[in-house]
Parts: structure tokens; sequence; C-alpha cells
DNA sequence: TAATACTTGTGAAAAATTTCACAACCGAGG
DNA sequence: CCTCGGTTGTGAAATTTTTCACAAGTATTA
């Protein structure tokens, strides 16, 4: 992005993106329409566009079409990225067995684990690897992203790995807290959303 | 919550209170020490538990086990959650199946599904129900949390479900997106956060 | 052409959040 | 008892982010 745009504005894009993704080009949507959709105030949204460099586009809304090319060029979303998953576990082996659609943006290129075993059990289409061949498998297939679906205590040389092969971001799933000066890195914890959610609720009678 | 605060802090503390369940409650930790644990600024910290009430602990820092019993009692962590889950696909299942610890805070007590054939098929120590009797169940289980874990066009009607049987928080995993005036919700998308990794990759070399 | 009823984009105000800087505190070791 | 090295808690400043308010644009209809 050649102006660093506010996270959350980042944030709010995507969202807006994921909505349109799912929408017929021609749909025009004012502001507020959308803001409904995706639960944002509608001046929000018109600022997030302002500042991300959208122009004028009509005095109706926005064309679903347009917007969601606005942001996929914003974004950089056209080209696909090669992504890979490091543990074939309950959750790394559904990554590979259901990979995400979204219009073809992401493409699972490989899995790995430390379990020799299980790579050769394990029938998929994607191919598995061992652990220890992750960081020349990235360089090789050229991987841009990886989901770390390890436990705790291996999720920190996975990310070692993963930066030697030159990844470019992680999205991890494992209960440890990752975070590179380098790469962007993204944590996901289930039971903390779930935490989240709890602290979030403003007067919760709690069970006897 | 007696005070309301800011979003952002509450993440953090949640954020903090996960390591801190992972560690002797007599470890000693530093605000900083603490910071690089979880990747927040050191003054960050400090000012969230000052504006979460903290008072002072001692001239070494914060001891986890006290911290941990701030936390606890800030956001009322400390009597267990009853959780249930709908939509029992690979996903949904995982949760049945996997239940998480963390240290007992949430009980899964029921699955739901309108595909009443998978219901009887799955063998699982969480009794299951069919979708129509998920208000019933749930204010006869008092069931405080539910994670909605079907496929979009269930997504609404799923939430509408959990509310009338009086659900105080979701957490949701379907691709559409909720929101309400009167109970937390929170949504959950992979695909979404893959791409907002990516959008959050300074300069990248697409791959091709 | 004029009036109406929508809309967007954005500068400026307001609000929220983070960062800073430092007083105050504590224990240890002279 | 004083100093040194470390810490916290917090008011105030700085910064970021959101909200507001409104000029300006465009169709439509009379």
């Amino acid at each position: 992005m050649s102006v660093q745009l506010p996270v959350q504005t980042v944030s709010r894009l995507c969202l807006i993106y994921r909505v349109l993704l799912g929408m017929d080009r021609e749909t025009v949507l004012s502001s507020s329409k959308l803001g409904k959709l995706v639960n944002i105030p509608a001046h929000t949204i018109r600022k997030d566009l302002s500042v991300a460099g959208k122009v004028k586009s009509s005095n109706a809304g926005y064309k679903a079409g347009e917007l969601l090319d606005f942001i996929k060029g914003l974004f950089k979303f056209d080209s696909p990225l090669r992504v890979c998953v490091a543990g074939i576990g309950l959750l790394g082996s559904s990554f590979i067995k259901n990979p995400v659609q979204e219009g073809g943006q992401f493409i699972i290129v490989a899995g790995f684990d430390t379990n020799i075993n299980k790579i050769e059990v394990m029938k998929s289409d994607v191919p598995l690897f061992p652990a220890y061949e992750m960081a020349d498998k990235i360089r090789e297939l050229r991987i841009d992203l990886g989901i770390i679906a390890v436990p705790a205590q291996a999720a920190e040389i996975t990310m070692e790995r993963m930066k030697e092969g030159g990844i470019k971001g992680i999205l991890n799933f494992s209960p440890a807290i990752l975070g590179d000066k380098d790469i962007a890195v993204r944590n996901v914890h289930f039971a903390e959303e779930l935490r989240f959610l709890t602290a979030m609720i403003p007067d919760l009678e709690k069970g006897v």
C-alpha cells in the first residue's frame, strides 16, 4: 500500500470485500445499505473509502463490482497466493481437505508434519512433506503464506522454519503467541475468542 | 464490568490472561517481561491494568497468580460457562470432540444440527439435538454461549433461535456476518484472516 | 429550469487510545 | 541512612480514529 491505512480501516475494508464477493456485481449499494450488511456506520465506510483513495462513484451509491475491484486493487487481492499448512492434525487437515474457496485467492500447495507416518498414511490432493523440509519446500514452491496448526511447543520453531524459507505472512492457530518484526503474523485462538466474548458481555449472570 | 473498558484493553487483558494460565503462579513478571511474551509495549500493559483498577503490587513486578486472579475477577472468569454448538460439520464436531480446556472455563453441553441422521449416527459425550429444539434446550440447559458453525444461509435463523433461548453471546464461524444490539456477537472467518494478513503485508511480490 | 430527494467525499471537531515522562516506591548493599 | 537499580501507576501530551456536518454532485419530475 502506498499510504499506510489504519489497521481498523484495513480490517473493515476486508469485511466489506467479503460481502461484496457474494453479491451480484451490478448491485448498487449506498454507504448506509452497505453499513447495515457489515455492522459499520455509513460515515465510517465513506471515510474509509475516502482515505483509501476511492474517487467519486455516483449519486446512487457504489456499484458492487466496482467497489470490489477497487479493494482488490488496493490490497493486491488479484493474484492468487500460495499457502502451506504446518501441522496435519484435526485443524490442519481440515484446511487441506476443505481448502478455502474465496475466488481462488488462496491456494494450498503444501502440508507439513513432523510425523512422517501421518504424511504417508493420509491421502490428499495437496502434497505433504516432513517438517524438516519446510524451509526448502517453501522456497522451492514459492509459498507466500503459512498456516501454523501445530502444538504450542512447536510453534516457535515452525515460525523460524517458515521465515527461513522466506514466507511473507503467518496465520497462527497454535496456542503460542507469535510475533515478528519482519513478517506479518496473526494469532487466532478459539478459546480466547470465547473468553473475549465473555468479557464483552455486559451483565453476565453465570450459571449455577 | 463496572467501568466500560476500551475494547482493545479488554482484548489485551484476555491475551495476558492466556499466557498467565500456562505459567507458574509464583512467577514474578515485570510489565516489560510480560510485554515481550504478548507483543505489547510495557507502558500499554501498565496503563491497561491501571484503568482496569489494578492496585500496586510490588516493586519487582506482578506475581502471575495474583494478576491472573485479578483479571479473572474483573471479567468474572471464575464460574464456568455452558456452551452449545450449532452445526455438526467438520468444524462443529471438532469443538465437540476436542472441547477447549482452558481450566474448565467453558463446558460444551449440547450440539445441534438440522440433519437428524447425523445426530443419531455420531457418537459423542455431548448430547446432540435437532435444530428445532434449540431454543428450548438452551433454556432448559441454561446455556450461556453459542458457537455457530452452520452454512451461511442458516446463520441468521440459528442466531434467532439462540436468542430466543436467551443466549448471552455468540461466536460465529459461518461466513455470514452477524450482529445484534442485545447480545454480544463475534464473527470469525478463516479466509478473511488470510485476507487481512495479506493486506497487512507491506510489499508483497505476488507469485508468478 | 427549478425544486426535490437522494447520494458521496471530506475538512474540521470530537472522542478515544496510546505514548511519554516522572514521582514514588522498594529492596539490597554498602 | 543513603544510594543504586529496578519497578509500578498515572496525569498530561501526543497521536490516532471516529464522528459530524455540510458543500457538491446527479438524477428525476414537474
